[in-house]
DNA sequence: TACTGCGGGTTTG
DNA sequence: CAAACCCGCAGTA
């Protein structure tokens, strides 16, 4: 057996500079592609490692480092539970999928519900039936099963060796992610159920600040049981975050959404339609990779020396480069108003840990924009991604609400750069027809102290690709970051965004594998556009998918807006419109409207879910 | 009380 | 036969 483990390392300023894309793996992480398999009776000794990855996602192979604490506990962000394989050298897990309300409430926040289910098969059953968290809501909690694996729960496989410790996956989470371990733990320490349901109120309305506190506990014992384990939650603070989620096929091929497998249910109406979309949309946003400054290799002897400073600068910008931030921006809003005390604090529990994901999932990935940091001297730009600095220049409940009624006024290509203007309409599918093109303003790397949003947002905003044989990343070095600040000048408060656009260095689609020329149309993510109303609130839009955008800086572009009412109302929306034409992605799709409609989709996965990394790294 | 790993056993395709 | 699944057990926190 030839293995080879193909390292994708960047040097540090090229990973800083250029490496951030969804769909990548960390630059400094070696490639998801490897040519083990976990069930291989010989396994390769390999020195170079994958970062950890809590949400990994896809079908995946990863290598971790024998002292990796999150592989030697078999961790993960998804609820795992055991799996008897009969197999005493790899150990099975199973996804339990995620604890929802079953009324799929959303709070006037734009919070939905979505709880991590127990592992254990009786305190799970427990789990069922409860009132939701959500007190103005009748409804109870009951589980999303996993089918992601071709109708099957998605599967984890741990193998160790005496010199790594690897891990497989098999299939595209087709759910929302549960809350963060630590946030489901840190909750049971606090009582019971009556008590969850307070809180989340309390925490959904007001503060993100939230688990800090909450995890208080938690980390104290890991502080005082571990020794040294606390510096290593720091690192790790990074490293999970550098998560990256996108599927790389190596046994299934079919696309996410419409499995060409037998069993699977997304090709036909499943019985939780409400949330299926929004689901796998969730689960298949990559954790966010952030903050370079503490990226780091994972060697044999891997340690962290963050200082506290750096630690509090770390945190305190990660709540604004992750999407889970960007989720709960609105709030942090609301609390701009009031410093964050510890009494605060203690109050406001983010909704994040509590199993709320803030607003309307599919199109959380928009929250992303107001987290771009411009460059210093608009300060009438980025007053949301400000909050730290200054008090939130829109009131976000006003803009949470608004935006389940409007479609985007102001509408960013996030491919081209290019800024697209309408007085606002509320159809699905009104694409292109009356907005204004803005010529992007390319504005070179702002200041250093951005860069992690940056990045951040660079694998935000770009569709990662999923279910393609051999996904193939490519960097092209030296070209830069293209940044793209928008001011807004007859509609000051409209919009002003800035967004990283990685500028032909990064070949996303290539492809490794001729079998999945024929998923290419729908593997293929095209520009993200974004959609800011002049009350705060976005939409989310979707290039057309093909590859001529990812380069194209300023070509008009096909796009379709994603109405949030449809993907909350009706599951199929767009779904019908991703495999309805394509025989479930199995076909190229030549039509213009189907690739419009493959590539919404596909971007209606960038979300702004990665709420539990962020919460964990608020904690740490 | 819950998490985790283990392993016997059953069901299903 | 493989895979998924159920169940109980033991150790641990």
């Amino acid at each position: 057996m030839v293995v080879v483990f193909k390292q994708e390392y960047e040097n540090q300023s090229m990973s800083n500079e250029y490496s951030y894309s969804r769909g990548r793996p960390p630059a400094e992480s070696i490639s998801r592609i490897a040519d083990w398999d976990i069930n291989d009776s010989i396994i390769p000794r390999v020195s170079n490692f994958n970062l950890w990855e809590e949400w990994a996602d896809g079908h995946c192979r990863l290598v971790y480092p024998p002292n990796c604490e999150e592989a030697k506990r078999h961790a993960s962000g998804w609820a795992m539970r055991n799996t008897n394989n009969h197999n005493v050298h790899i150990l099975k897990k199973s996804c339990l999928g995620v604890l929802l309300c079953s009324r799929r409430c959303v709070l006037p926040s734009g919070d939905t519900v979505h709880l991590r289910p127990a592992i254990c098969d009786k305190a799970r059953k427990k789990q069922q039936g409860k009132p939701c968290p959500n007190r103005q809501c009748h409804g109870h909690l009951e589980i999303m099963p996993c089918r992601g694996h071709c109708g099957y729960p998605v599967t984890h496989f741990w193998r160790h060796t005496e010199y790594a410790i690897f891990f497989q996956a098999k299939g595209v989470h087709d759910h929302l992610r549960p809350e963060a371990k630590s946030t489901s733990e840190a909750r049971r320490s606090f009582g019971t159920s009556r008590k969850i349901r307070n809180f989340g109120m309390i925490l959904t309305r007001d503060v993100p600040f939230n688990n800090k506190v909450l995890n208080l506990k938690n980390q104290k014992q890991k502080a005082i049981s571990n020794g040294n384990r606390k510096q290593y939650l720091s690192t790790q603070l990074t490293q999970e975050l550098i998560t990256e989620n996108r599927n790389i096929n190596s046994g299934c091929s079919c696309l996410p959404y419409c499995c060409v497998c037998n069993n699977s249910r997304l090709t036909a109406p499943g019985p939780e339609p409400a949330t299926a979309m929004l689901q796998h949309q969730q689960a298949s946003y990559p954790a966010q990779h952030h903050h370079h400054h503490h990226h780091r290799h994972y060697q044999h002897n891997t340690s962290s020396s963050s200082s506290s400073s750096e630690d509090d600068q770390h945190q305190h910008h990660q709540a604004w480069a992750t999407s889970a931030g960007l989720q709960n921006y609105h709030v942090l809003q609301q609390l701009q108003s009031e410093p964050p005390s510890s009494s605060a604090i203690v109050q406001n529990m983010p909704s994040a840990d509590f199993g709320f994901v803030t607003g309307p999932q599919p199109a959380s990935a928009v929250y992303c924009q107001p987290m771009q940091q411009p460059t210093t001297d608009g300060d009438d730009v980025f007053q949301l991604q400000r909050i730290d600095l200054r008090p939130p220049g829109q009131d976000a409940a006003t803009a949470s609400s608004a935006y389940h009624k409007c479609s985007p006024t102001t509408v960013l290509d996030l491919g081209s750069g290019t800024i697209h203007k309408s007085p606002g309409q509320c159809s699905g599918d009104n694409g292109g027809v009356g907005w204004q093109h803005y010529q992007p303003v390319d504005y070179h790397h702002p200041a250093a102290v951005h860069h992690h949003h940056d990045h951040q947002q660079q694998q935000q905003c770009f569709q990662t690709q999923q279910s393609c044989d051999g996904v193939g990343y490519h960097h092209h070095p030296g070209q830069q970051l293209q940044y793209t600040t928008i001011k807004t000048e007859e509609v000051p408060e409209s919009l002003d965004l800035m967004y990283p656009m990685a500028v032909q260095d990064v070949d996303y689609y290539a492809q490794l594998s001729s079998s999945s020329s024929s998923v290419d149309a729908a593997c293929h993510k095209g520009n993200a556009v974004v959609g800011v109303h002049n009350d705060g609130s976005m939409d989310f839009i979707g290039g057309d998918g093909t590859m001529a955008d990812i380069s194209a800086s300023q070509q008009v572009i096909d796009y379709m807006v994603l109405d949030p009412t449809k993907l909350l109302s009706n599951n199929n929306f767009y779904m019908d419109a991703y495999c309805g034409s394509g025989s479930g992605g199995a076909e190229t799709n030549n039509n213009d409207s189907d690739h419009t409609a493959v590539a919404a989709f596909n971007e209606f996965q960038l979300n702004a879910a990665d709420i539990h990394s962020w919460s964990q790294a608020i904690n740490q």
